[in-house]
DNA sequence: ATTGTTGCAAAGGGTTTGCACGTAA
DNA sequence: TTACGTGCAAACCCTTTGCAACAAT
């Protein structure tokens, strides 16, 4: 455990947004100035194999990381591409039956409640009509 | 409605697969030799925006297309990362009930079953233990 | 000593875009 | 004719990788 990893896991903890490499990047540099975008590319993927951090792919978007790694969903903005956390009681429980002769082995099942947020939905509104 | 369009279209929605965009290039190459593969990716888009066609995109996994635009899901085989069709039937009905507080509004919910399909798991399993 | 990690910079893969030319309406 | 679509190639963005120097055990 390198000083560039313990500063980078740190970093993630102690966000509760679900920052991109980029931004995880950004923080740590503060720190580290001469750190590389590749290091911590690499640390976060070590991070995630020992189940200390989660990465979150979705479709069609950049990956994120999230320092919280109990089960939970997210729901996407598909307008500004935040993340927002959804408590595992917000989803019900999920049936899943498969066709048999399809004979796939589920490992596991990905939500993506895309939508638009609070604050976006609050702009576009303000921009909708009446936009330059 | 050009012939590049026209035969995109068509090429989709006469397989039953879910291609990349570079293999929908490869089928309408053998009618169109000259076809770039830009204008592929250019017809893929407008089709998608006249819901001729879908556009699938999935974490961390190149984007695929379905000429199928029915309401379906599918599962994602982590292995050889084709896809399946799912009827809608095979996933029980969906409950959110997002916190309120959060104020989001859902347009809608992507599922991604992940596994391992049958094909993968002979290969695996002839692999496994005795591999090389 | 040995293995693993770093910074750097370049390569990689998939997708998008600028441009001048060509074609559909 | 006018707007739209095309082929080409380069740009783009995010992520991964090769490498030689360096640090951890």
């Amino acid at each position: 455990m390198t000083r560039q990893r313990e500063i980078t896991l740190s970093a993630l903890k102690n966000l509760d947004s679900h920052p991109t490499a980029d931004e995880v990047y950004q923080i740590v540099r503060r720190r580290i100035p001469r750190i590389s975008l590749g290091t911590v590319y690499r640390n976060l993927d070590v991070l995630c194999e020992q189940g200390l951090v989660n990465k979150l792919e979705f479709g069609g978007a950049q990956r994120r990381y999230d320092g919280r790694t109990h089960y939970h969903h997210h729901a996407r903005c598909t307008n500004c591409e935040r993340l927002f956390d959804l408590p595992v009681s917000a989803v019900g429980p999920i049936n899943l039956s498969l066709p048999d002769d399809l004979d796939f082995e589920v490992s596991n099942v990905l939500f993506e409640v895309r939508g638009v947020c609070h604050a976006c939905r609050e702009r576009l509104q303000g921009d909708g009509p009446t936009a330059h």
